[in-house]
DNA sequence: ATGAAAGCGCTAACAT
DNA sequence: ATGTTAGCGCTTTCAT
């Protein structure tokens, strides 16, 4: 047999420890019988190689069982067709449902992904982000932990790879993202509980933060701060004073539902309560129901995200739901544009927030 | 300021497209002024380098803006330090979890994590199973659509790579596997109802499924087999004719709550339902609801796994918690073992599961 | 302790 | 259409 020979002498030290070697271009274009440059087109398919050789080697590579080397292709090309995502808690059901978004349209452009937790610090994002640049991914698609502290993001843009912002925007940054409308959701779910007549509203977030919510303040995530923001507003618009005083921040460090039991007992306890995101409802919901409180009597509640069980709840809980699934397959679009070269004017997607009235606001008791 | 300089000379047909070259060991060699080999060592942090040259090397990796490339070392080493996962559904609340405590064992064994969704079909399946054995994983985790059809598991044992399959286990398979005591659960979940005095009860589950279920047929998912099994053996040891008859398989495909409906009202109607999943017994809850009937009054619910909102309901449901996050855990767990080169014989961990008794059951009515 | 050179598996020029 | 060759960025012998 004309054997091309050589490659097979030496035994190699590398592999993947189990003692096998892995099949190569190599290996095919020898049992083919053609150079390894025409192997590789045939099982590459590109280049142009006659039907009789390109059927010969794909034989050859399907007894052989040939499994072509991504990595080594990526050396070569710089392409790895991999996009990096870095969420903060894949357990978070608003970033599973926007990864599966992602994942869907990334799949269908023949990406795939390489997953990390942030758990929202900056810290651990910054090894995140570290891998998967080492990685080479074509480009990342980030939940920012901060808005504000940008240098994980400048480091992704340093390196020249495409990045694209999703749930949270951030200043000052090369980049597009998707995004919902925060501040105007905040205010009509706002708007319901003023309108109904209560007075005493606090809005409960686990965003990290030291100390109290002061006016003005710059938040760590943009989503919370439009949400703030949103609220705040529609309390001064109905002459409640102070409105800053009722936002809690941080809850996660101090334990959702213990702050929450704190806000909604006591003197000046609050008659109805905005929660940022489903699993602060649950806990709320949880809170009023150790201490004895029935909602929406006693407590009205409404909340962002319509989790699959808010309709299931007595009372069912009135929400502002958010494309989760949209902004995710969105800032995979967008990314996977870039990717292939787009070079216009970053964008900021804002996608439109929809209030599903339920059960749970009722105006304030007497 | 000290610029560099060189690296921008040449232009290069590889790279990220965005025109810049990435920074490699030998500029940093380079600039260190020492061979490609040292720097390599110092940054690299293998072999033997004084420390004056690896400070050296060090600062002008810094200045630089060197970033390794961990697909060369890859190339070279044979190892990727990244583990693929492939489960049905990353918004499934179940994998969510799972997807989580892998994550974190991954992590702090210094691996990544790609993550590829099979919806439970064995051809995309077999697409990502592809992709991550092209990326060369150093090991994969995986929920098999399949635990019958298991090609696409041997395709991962051919390829040499560790597997571990978690959830669901397979025969025939040269695999490590962590799984719940699924038919133990189902028995007592089951046992709950039949005790309360139900004779008509049945088991709702998604797995695809051609036909109805006949007894001691094969199926899809070992977990549901399993559950599957201690349904009927505790139907039949209650005396209840024709188990198999009560299991409803495929609900996905038809519309869950519609197969609910149609098994909770009619003459024969069911008057407890064993849900095999959260997503499930939320269905059949909204099916209750549509119906006009009350749980537990007119209808008895049980369901596999604790989700977060089953203590919230009206009624509370009970359920059989799984410990999820520790399934995934422990599988990431067992493949860093295999990977790192234990070739002990094979194991099947079974994970306990949890009876958490709540307010979905009553007696039928008569 | 450091350097030179080979090689991982592939693709891309550049022949022929 | 096919082959030859060089090279991607790294690690790893093997010298020195």
């Amino acid at each position: 047999m004309g054997e091309h020979g050589s490659e097979h002498a030496s035994s190699n030290t590398h592999g993947n420890g189990n003692g096998r070697r892995e099949v190569t271009v190599s290996d095919v274009a020898a049992a083919a019988r053609v150079s390894k440059a025409t192997a590789a087109r045939a099982l590459g398919d590109y280049g142009a190689v006659s039907d009789s050789v390109r059927e010969r080697v794909q034989r050859a590579a399907e007894e052989l069982g040939y499994r072509a080397n991504a990595l080594a292709r990526t050396m070569t090309t710089g392409r790895s067709n991999t996009i990096g995502i870095v969420v903060g808690d894949i357990e978070n059901p608003f970033f599973a449902q926007a990864t599966r978004g992602a994942a869907d349209i990334a799949d269908t452009a023949g990406f795939d992904l390489i997953l990390s937790n942030s758990d929202e610090e900056t810290e651990s994002e910054a090894k995140a982000i570290g891998v998967q640049l080492a990685k080479r991914v074509d480009g990342l698609l980030v939940a920012p932990a901060s808005s504000v502290d940008i240098r994980n993001l400048r480091t992704i843009v340093d390196a020249g790879r495409p990045l694209v912002l999703f749930d949270r925007v951030a200043e000052g940054i090369e980049a597009d993202a998707v995004i919902a409308a925060n501040r105007t959701g905040a205010r009509k779910l706002t708007g319901l509980l003023t309108s109904a007549g209560h007075r005493r509203i606090a809005f409960i977030s686990t965003l990290l933060h030291t100390d109290g919510y002061r006016s003005g303040e710059v938040l760590g995530s943009s989503s919370v701060a439009e949400r703030v923001a949103g609220f705040t507003t529609t309390l001064a618009e109905a002459g409640i004073p102070r409105p800053e005083a009722w936002v809690r921040l941080n809850a996660r460090a101090d334990g959702v539902e213990r702050a929450a039991v704190e806000l909604i007992t006591g003197p000046d306890a609050a008659t109805a309560v905005v929660a940022s995101d489903s699993r602060i409802a649950l806990a709320v919901f949880r809170a009023a129901r150790s201490v004895g409180l029935r909602i929406p009597e006693d407590l009205s509640l409404v909340a962002f995200d319509d989790a699959d069980w808010t309709g299931l709840t007595t009372p069912s809980i009135t929400v502002m739901s958010q494309p989760i699934h949209e902004i995710g397959a969105e800032a995979a679009r967008l990314l996977v544009r870039r990717i292939r070269g787009d070079g216009g004017p970053f964008v900021t997607k804002v996608l439109d927030q929809r209030l599903i009235e339920r059960e749970s606001v009722a105006p304030p008791r007497l």
